[in-house]
DNA sequence: TCCGCCAATCTAACCGTTTCACCTGAGTCG
DNA sequence: CGACTCAGGTGAAACGGTTAGATTGGCGGA
């Protein structure tokens, strides 16, 4: 492998000369003796060692990309590569390269290690999860960080970006409201996730604003994974007064809740109208495909990645919060009660 | 931040013997030695410098992946992710990290130098298209290169993992012959993708074995996008002796294929049976679930990535060609002929 | 007692860049 | 004409590690 000093040796210039020729600069260099160089370059097949010249720039140009939840199989996760489509893309704009980080994080100690190393110029955690130090971890790290997807990091003081969990949620209520129903209820997702709060934190101020009644059976909690809307779902429907339509916390909720409906013979949407939350592809492929509200997860992705660039260039981070705006997505899982 | 040499200052010994305790070794260190720097490190909170070694060691423990279609969109592709879902384990197993090229390919002169500047220690390269010099651009690199999904890196010499794509649909003409099916249509992918190739290779040679003929219009050309399937499969419905099954070059055909069924009014599985391959996930999703031909994207990509470990390591890769099992899985689009 | 050996340690060269301080010669200006 | 500026170029010191070679002191054996 040639290095810069083979070049300078072979268009008889020195390796200052060489590099100025490379970097355009910080020096002018003549004509005529960049000429030489870059055919000398071209001669040698020369490619400048991009670990030497990190190690004097501090700067790899690539982002560090974490992710929260523990699964390896975190990137079939169709939350999570929506966001790497945005990170990807705005990262190839403006010439970052994107590492991924493989190992599950431990602890703040050893978990963080790899970050502080010079790897990487940033740091983008992909939904944090609450249950382990890695929030603080990052925050305690002299590197910039953005989270995507996380209520957590308010606490902490890094900057976030984040879908307006609350705004979707309404969102759906207004539109079911407009459908006319009344008696609708929700499926909260899990605690633990805090958009989980702030979905239904919308839905109760959306039916606040319709002037609706909520009674406390029309709230119930489940996991967001899928199937775990099912039993919830049928009890729901066994009410003496069972709701008409069902705001569900994110589509795997709303697609089990749909399977529900159709196990107890109940169709959808003329008995029971169902919005999810997320669309993700299955909303679209499942029959009858499913009205939820869209998370823009290629922009909220390109958006932290900008920040991130922002900061490691060294442009202050204005805000905190940075929230997407969500987007009803009418399909056929709704219609106006019966 | 703290270097090597004022970890060395503050226990009293050389930056040799600090050196010596974080990679215990080339040489030995006495063991109250070793608790003094071990406890320096700890007091100025010093994280050796990731660049740096990577600088004198030649190596950086990162493997690069590059992708071969050029949408930037590649990640939220099924395939890739599937993929990149065993890349990311394996690579956690063996201490490698990853790192996302986000640049599109351009030609080998240009888009290969980001690769030979010692960023990463070898190259995965997945689905690498046939109409542009990215394979032979890698195949001159002097750095480990594994391809994923690419009999087109045959000709090159370059070690590839795929899965066995002619056994694989000749298992869903097999299925459909036990089931009792005579009249058996292929949709072919386009021909620029390898695989549409050998997987319509397998469903002749499937036909052969069970000594069934293959008229001509029953073997068909799409594009192997959502949708594309439609327009062929209409056109196969209306011929005077239609087939009783389709064998579909992926699911997303397989997909298309089924939209057209139902528009025209044709059931599946009861008089028409269909069969994709990939199972991506909407397969289970879409109704009536889709039988297709599985392909086992995480273990092919962590057999790619054990393979490049292997290759970085010295170990030599003894084949050029490594195939994977397809695995068929019945599901409700198949049944026996009306 | 002397020698050789060995473990533990140190010194310094090296990995491949960037860039600062310095030098030269030509042009500009009063 | 001398003092400046300035473009173009050089040498060498970083950057933060690794490791070969030299050095030291302690120990066992002849």
């Amino acid at each position: 492998m040639a290095t810069i000093r083979d070049v300078a040796r072979a268009s008889g210039v020195s390796v200052a000369t060489v590099s100025y020729v490379i970097n355009n600069g910080p020096r002018s260099v003549r004509e005529e003796t960049r000429r030489l160089v870059l055919a000398a370059m071209e001669e040698l097949d020369y490619h400048p060692n991009a670990m030497a010249r990190a190690l004097v720039n501090r700067r790899v140009n690539t982002l560090g990309v974490l992710f929260g939840r523990v699964e390896p199989a975190i990137v079939t996760n169709q939350y999570v590569t929506g966001i790497l489509e945005g990170v990807m893309s705005a990262a190839a704009e403006r010439g970052f390269n994107v590492t991924l980080f493989t190992q599950r994080w431990k602890d703040a100690a050893t978990s963080a290690a790899p970050l502080r190393d010079g790897r990487c110029d940033g740091v983008l955690a992909i939904a944090p999860p609450t249950d382990n130090d890695m929030i603080e971890g990052l925050a305690g790290l002299d590197l910039p960080v953005i989270v995507v997807s996380a209520a957590i990091a308010a606490e902490t003081g890094l900057p976030f970006v984040d879908v307006d969990n609350a705004e979707g949620t309404r969102l759906a209520v207004r539109h079911l409201v407009e459908l006319g129903h009344r008696r609708i209820a929700h499926l909260t997702g899990e605690e633990s996730q805090p958009s989980a709060g702030e979905r239904r934190e919308g839905f109760l101020r959306g039916m606040a604003e319709a002037g609706l009644p909520v009674p406390a059976e029309f709230l119930v909690t489940a996991r967001y994974n899928l199937g775990a809307g099912y039993e919830p779902t049928l009890r729901l429907l066994q009410l003496p007064q069972p709701p008409t339509a069902l705001v569900a916390g994110n589509d795997a909720l709303a697609l089990s809740a749909l399977d529900a409906a159709r196990d107890r013979g109940i169709s959808v949407p003329e008995q029971l109208s169902i919005v999810g939350f997320d669309d993700t592809p299955a909303a679209a492929l499942v029959t009858p495909p499913l009205t939820t509200i869209r998370q823009p997860m290629a922009r909220i992705g390109a958006w932290a990645t900008r920040l991130l660039g922002d900061r490691i260039d060294g442009v202050p981070v204005a805000q905190q919060a940075h929230r997407a705006s969500p987007e009803l997505v009418i399909r056929a899982t709704t219609a106006p009660p019966p």
